[in-house]
DNA sequence: TGAAAATTTAATCTCTAAATTTTTTTGATT
DNA sequence: AATCAAAAAAATTTAGAGATTAAATTTTCA
C-alpha cells in the first residue's frame, strides 16, 4: 500500500495518509498547520501541498479559507464505500479473468499465498500487527483486479480501498477466520476461470464484511 | 461544470484544469513553474499546491522531482475512461430510477430541457461555443445520477467525466444532432422509471459516442 | 571515433519570513 | 441574551534563498 518515497512531500504524505487511515488522526480533527508542521517536521509550504493533495484524494476536508480537516466518518460513508468495492472490484475482476494470463496467474497465486501464510499465524496465536493483516488483504484484491486493463480503474479501487479500510482499522475489529475463508473460495474460482462463481463470491464476501462492520459499531 | 471560488488557489486551480480540458494546455507539455506563475498571476508555492491537487485528481503527472506535465492523452485511455463511464453511471442511474424523488426528477426535467433548447440553437445555425452544450451535457448526465445516494459515485463520476469530455474537446469535433436524440430517448425511459430500457439507452449512447470519437481522430 | 566521467546549467524542492485576508474569540454595550 | 466592534488567531499568499536533483555539455580516456 505504501511505496519508497524519495522527496519530503511525498513521504510526509504517505505518513499522514496512514495516520488517518490508522485513526491515529481522528475523523472530523482540525488539522493546524502550526501544530502539524512540528508534529511532521515540514514547513507550511510543504505541509500545504500535501494537505490539498489529499483533499483532492478525500482524505482531508478542505472547507475555503479554514483550513483542513481529517474527513468524517458515518455508516452511510462506510455503505457508499462498500458498493463502489462491489461495482468496481467485481466488474474489474471478470475483466481479469477474461484477460488474465499467466503473469497475473502467478501474482495471485502469490498475493493468496502470503495471506494464507499470515493468516494461519494468526490462527496459531503469533501477534501480527492489524496493518500487516490488511496489506496483504489489499495486495489480493488488487491482484483480483489487476489485468483488468485499465489503469484509471486501478485507482480508483485503490482509493476506495485505502479508504473502506479505514472503518476496519477504527473499529480494532475484523473478522480474520470468515474472510479468509472466503478469500480461498474467491481464489479457487479465479484460478479456475468460473467468472460467475468468482464475482458471485467475490461480492458476497464484500457484503458480509460490510454487514459485520455495520454491527461491530 | 466551474463554480464560483473565493480564494485565489481555488479559481486558479478551476482555470488551470479547465486550460487542460480543453486543450489550451496541451497534452504531456511541461508545465514549468517559473512559466506558469507569470502567466497565472500566481506565486511557485499556490502553483503548486494546485497542481498537487490537479495531479491527485489525474489532470496532471508529477514524477518525483521532475516537476509536473500535463496528462497524456491515447486511444487506450479514452476506451478506459468510456467503459468506467458506462459502469458508474449506469449503476448510478439504476439507483436514481430505485430512489429518485420529484425532486430529482425535477432537476432532470430541467437539465434535458436546457440541454434540448441549447440544440435546437445549433440546429438552427446559431453559433454556439462547444463548452457551453458540454456544460449542458455534463448537467443532464448528473442529473441521471444523481439520486443514487452517494457521494462517492457522484465525485468519481465527475472526475471521470472530466477527463473523458477533454477528449472531445481536443478533437474539436462532436455528434451533436445524434447525441440529443438519444438523450432524448434516455430522458424518456428515465421519466417512466423503465429502468432496464433506460439503462441501456445510456450504455448505447455512451458506446455511441466512443466509437465516434475513435473512429475522429 | 565513441563511451565514460566530470562539469556546468537549469529546474525543482524545501524552508523561512513576512504581508494580507479571513475567521474566530473576546468583551463591552444595549 | 443578543449585537457589535475590537483583538487575537489562523489561513492564505507572496517573495526569495539555499539545497538538491536532473539534464545538458564538455572533457577525458580507451
Amino acid at each position: 500500500m505504501t511505496s519508497a518515497a524519495t522527496t519530503v512531500g511525498s513521504s510526509v504524505y504517505l505518513k499522514i495518509k496512514s495516520d488517518i487511515i490508522t485513526g491515529a488522526l481522528q475523523p472530523g480533527k482540525k488539522l493546524k498547520l502550526d501544530t502539524l508542521k512540528v508534529q511532521y517536521s515540514v514547513s507550511v509550504s510543504t505541509l500545504r501541498e500535501i494537505l490539498n493533495r489529499l483533499a483532492s484524494d478525500g482524505f482531508v476536508e478542505a472547507p475555503e479559507q479554514r483550513g483542513f480537516l481529517v474527513r468524517t466518518m458515518s455508516n452511510e460513508d462506510l455503505i457508499e464505500l462498500s458498493n463502489l468495492r462491489v461495482l468496481l472490484e467485481c466488474a474489474a475482476l471478470k475483466a481479469s479473468l477474461a484477460f488474465g494470463d499467466e503473469e497475473w496467474e502467478g501474482n495471485l497465486v502469490s498475493a493468496h499465498h502470503k495471506l494464507t501464510m499470515i493468516g494461519k499465524k494468526i490462527m496459531d496465536g503469533e501477534v501480527v500487527p492489524p496493518e500487516r493483516l490488511l496489506n496483504y488483504d489489499w495486495e489480493f484484491h488488487l491482484a483480483l483486479a489487476r489485468a483488468c486493463n485499465s489503469r484509471h480503474m486501478i485507482s480508483v479501487i485503490q482509493n476506495i480501498y485505502e479508504k473502506y479500510i479505514g472503518y476496519q482499522l477504527v473499529l480494532r475489529n475484523y473478522r480474520w477466520a470468515k474472510a479468509l475463508e472466503e478469500q480461498q473460495l474467491i481464489f479457487e474460482a479465479a484460478l479456475a476461470r468460473d467468472s460467475e462463481a468468482a464475482v458471485d463470491l467475490l461480492k458476497s464476501h464484500l457484503r458480509k464484511s460490510l454487514s459485520f462492520s455495520l454491527a461491530a459499531n
